[in-house]
DNA sequence: GCCAACGTTGGC
DNA sequence: GCCAACGTTGGC
């Protein structure tokens, strides 16, 4: 069984690769997934030991800022069953989740992140899901190794 | 704040 | 099952 490459989008101001670091055990749930084909590569094509590209979006300079692994099997989204929570549905019960959840654990800060400017640029990384319009509201993308790789070359 | 892209919803 | 309207994402 290979291990598999992601990338991950989160927002800095709501939970930084910063944020992480600092985390209790460095292990964080990956949550609020309201998509369904984020849905399912979470729930159906990541493994446990997979890696993930941790990317910040919505910021000055959107960039790949570090990597983080996926720690846990799926399980359903607490937050979908709290009617309180924004990221509440009616549609999910305890007995047939419909949204889910994967544990992550921080491995690495990038000392020098790679900009979304930088993997426009260049001709492996503009293949990357995240670099093209159209598929930036897909919270959860898969990645080669060959584009993960080229990222490493980058953030060394 | 604008707007392109595209997912979701709901009337028919 | 089609598709128009609407909502959301996220770079710029």
């Amino acid at each position: 069984m290979s291990v598999n490459y992601w990338l991950l989008k989160s927002e800095p101001t709501e939970f930084s690769i910063h944020d992480f670091k600092r985390h209790p055990c460095q292990t964080a749930a990956w949550d609020g997934i309201r998509n369904y084909q984020a849905r399912n590569y979470l729930r159906d094509s990541m493994q446990i030991g997979d890696l993930a590209l941790f990317y910040h979006s919505s910021c000055p300079d959107p960039s790949i800022v570090g990597l983080v692994r996926i720690v846990s099997e799926a399980q359903g989204d607490p937050a979908a069953l709290n009617p309180k929570s924004p990221y509440y549905d009616p549609r999910s019960t305890p007995e047939n989740p419909r949204w889910f959840i994967r544990y992550l654990h921080w491995i690495e800060t990038f000392k020098l992140p790679l900009t979304l400017a930088e993997i426009k640029q260049d001709p492996i990384l503009s293949t990357m899901v995240v670099a093209h319009i159209g598929r930036t509201r897909l919270s959860i993308s898969p990645v080669t190794s060959i584009q993960y790789e080229r990222v490493r070359q980058f953030v060394l």
